[in-house]
DNA sequence: TATGAATGAGCTTTCATTCAT
DNA sequence: CATGAATGAAAGCTCATTCAT
């Protein structure tokens, strides 16, 4: 799980060009091109594109856990908790225009199993944290609890994934952060208790 | 934009190759296997892989115009025509599994800009219609105007995509339309005005 | 087992090949250039190299049950029947040359197990031939029998093996058929009874 | 011709691979692998690959001399002599399976003019000791003279190679020196003179 | 309307080899 | 004496597409 600088420039323009141009154009070739190295300089760093791949979901995963695991979790309560998430998601795809391009596309993972396997259980253990953070704010009566906990999940989620989608979609040209700032306002006047 | 019956033959098999495999697994000889005939034969009926991809995209607009131009919207009130709009949704994927399973997933199509336009303008008609919807809702009292209506849009089409997704990545074991239903009393509660 | 024109023609191609430079020299590009055509035509007919090798091996099993299964074989004695079995190997050999020159090279399939075995039960039926026939040739006092069955067969399959491979070392330079039946006619003064 | 430590490594591992998996594995990166050294560790002990075969050929030339030129050989009769190179031979190969598995396979080096003709010489060599011993034996009565030379040449060599090419066929399964010992017997009374 | 045969371009990967360290 | 990083060339194979039939 720890890369060599090569390994980690690898991974972050073969993210880039999925972004860009989607997996199709994620050949050995267009890599070893971005980085300005021969192809079987590739082999060197990684056995083969397949660990390519394992390596960019490593990534996500290692960047998904920046956000739904930020260590001050614990002293807030629920809503601050979901404002922490939102806003670290952000906060991190604005730095990371890539990452947010494909980071919620798991079907570019879809053509091999062991793939979205992991790409699964990215997405679920995700589920988790949201689903258990409301969990206790409907026992501490912070937010509503008229309707059930995994509807909220998804309409707090299914919100945060269109925004992103959108951005990448009209080329980053509105501000994600502002953006995501008005919606969270939105969702929290929803999802908190009266 | 009429197609002969090997054409939508072909349309339906791409899209259940896309479906089960993803776009890296669209391939001529794919398709022509799964029908039947021999790879010549695929380019009797589309002159090249591009304009399979474009009566695939056609086809989404004639299914999407289903759900989103039902000829009783007028007739009934905002809230109603939104469910009209989900549970029309939900029907379609229910005969439709691949359907489902790709409709949503627009950077299938991001490495040609023709067909990344084609894309866009569907998304945005879609957005239109819901945000027009909301709008009259709102000058009517049905729907709460504490949020503007493009964070309403944004929960609304984010959550059924986003059950949609799931559905699909649990290999629709569950019922679709049941669960939906669940999803959308959940929203009405949430959007209505009190 | 019933090969079309195109795929005998890669077949005596490719032995050719292994015959002049080796089975390193092997490649489908070699194969396809000495035929005329692209390389990816030859994927029409083969579907992998593999294949190929099968192929080949297929086409030795054929020669090789013409010159150890001649239909006359009931009708003659004990050495009649090894002396046409050593000369339609000569005659065989003559007609194709690079046939001769890879047939006992077994150990050219070493590298894959599929077809490792397939060389292997080809050497093995043919030692039983042999061996049968002495047997019978031994009981009916044709053959001398103070020295064991499985001696005799070595002796006559290696003096045979030798003599084509010196043949092929020499580059084809003299006459196999009139050398085989100087050896022949030492063969049969060695293994006869007196 | 004297080689290092590390010299001789390499010409043993690189036999073991031949003798395994064939020359198309004699990698580079097979035999660093297999010594546990770099890849260009490799190139500090051969200058590159073709003179790692050429070494491998002057083992075996290194070798066979073992075989054909004992010390002893003047001192004795000429069935004592072949005998002699017999049971050297398997001797040798009882010690070092991978060099019995390909020292016959003169056509490993076909793919390269300079190799084969080492070959070739080394082939000769060894059959004019043969030859000489033979003709000695006829002149002094112990060889009969029936059969020509040449035929005799074959018949003992031809032998001895199908039954080492078998040993290795049958994974080294069977005692070589007890069924050489056999061979030998019968081998011995051939070529006797009454 | 369909197919068998073919192809140029491109894919992932491996090869022998080099070079700076 | 050894290695990590690199490379041009070539391997086996697949791609979309064409063409004669």
């Amino acid at each position: 799980m720890n890369f060599t600088e090569r390994q980690e420039e690898i991974i972050k323009v073969s993210i880039n060009i999925i972004a860009e141009k989607g997996i199709q154009s994620l050949t050995i070739k267009n890599i070893s091109k971005k980085i300005g190295i021969s192809e079987p300089a590739i082999y060197r760093h990684f056995e083969n594109k397949m660990d390519i791949l394992l390596a960019i979901l490593s990534y996500f995963k290692k960047s998904n856990s920046i956000v739904f695991e930020t260590p001050n979790l614990e002293n807030t309560n629920s809503i601050q908790q979901i404002h922490s998430i939102f806003s670290n998601h952000f906060q991190q795809f604005n730095k990371n225009h890539a990452l947010a391009s494909i980071i919620f596309y798991e079907d570019i993972f879809i053509n091999d199993k062991r793939l979205s396997k992991i790409v699964n259980s990215i997405m679920q253990s995700n589920n988790i944290v949201i689903t258990n953070i409301i969990e206790i704010g409907q026992k501490n009566k912070e937010i509503r609890d008229d309707i059930p906990i995994e509807q909220l999940t998804l309409i707090i989620m299914g919100a945060l994934r269109l925004i992103v989608k959108k951005w990448k979609m009209e080329n980053f040209s509105f501000d994600l952060e502002k953006e995501g700032k008005i919606l969270w306002n939105s969702i929290k006047i929803i999802i908190s208790k009266k």
